[in-house]
DNA sequence: TATTAGATTAGAATTATTCTAATCTATATA
DNA sequence: TATATAGATTAGAATAATTCTAATCTAATA
């Protein structure tokens, strides 16, 4: 974290309070918040804070490497803090997303017909399941 | 697809004019469309037709396990006729989707700490790449 | 041919995200 | 330490995808 603001001042990124606030909200965060997640925490703090700046904060990160944007759930983005690439699985039935650190590249190859349309660059496996507490939620409803 | 059609009769599902063209409009389409693509090609045939019908009438598809909903674009959701799981690769340059009917499944095997935690039932892959036009596009610029 | 459960419609509502243009401020430097 | 300014923040409007509503219509059945 503070090798990281180092860094970020290095860039000649802006440290504002209202970023701090963001990176330290993330800063080992395995809740994969949304945008509006996070923008209700930082408000706590700083009540006049917009979305624009989260937006735009997550923007800057995202291109900076610094984080990942999961497209796993299709109502809107979630956000990890942790940028080596893994993969994720969301609950079917409350949408909380688990990391899953698995290394499954050397599976993942793709068919030669599919490397001749599409030069590959990443990967991210989205599975779905059930979490325990909706498990029991499920039992109780039979 | 005549078949198709034979079993939503007996199942009570409706077959209005509307239902019928997004049916042959998806018939072995394989440009994994958007609601909106979808409805700008019904509303050639019925100006009047509604998002609304659009949109029901792909739950209802995906209810049924006839279609799947693909959430690879963060923008909207996809979707495709071939209800078969597979996989997709996208375009980082536009969008475009492709198939990938490779079978990973049993590389896909997860950590017992996630297994304790959800129980698996389906699982997506992502790739993400640039294809052939936007390589070239890509090129030019340089 | 009449009945009706279920489908369609126009348009409003909702939600996530992006944009805008006015104001503010972190940082560099005098 | 004070000042200048490039870049950040803000409130609120705009946009885009999707869902909802309630009035009207119709496919399938009897």
């Amino acid at each position: 974290m503070k090798e990281l603001i180092a860094k970020y001042k290095e860039q000649g990124f802006r440290l504002t309070p209202q970023r701090l606030a963001i990176l330290e909200y993330m800063d080992g965060n395995t809740s994969h918040p949304s945008a509006e997640d996070i923008y209700k925490h930082i408000k706590a703090a700083y009540p006049t804070v917009s979305f624009a700046t989260v937006y735009n904060t997550l923007q800057a990160l995202k291109d900076k490497g610094e984080i990942l944007e999961i497209t796993i759930d299709p109502q809107k983005k979630h956000y990890d803090p942790n940028p080596k690439p893994h993969h994720h699985i969301i609950c079917m039935g409350c949408n909380k997303i688990g990391d899953i650190f698995e290394d499954y590249s050397e599976a993942l190859r793709l068919p030669h017909h599919i490397v001749s349309e599409f030069k590959p660059v990443a990967n991210h496996i989205n599975f779905y399941g059930i979490c325990k507490y909706c498990q029991k939620k499920q039992k109780r409803r039979n």
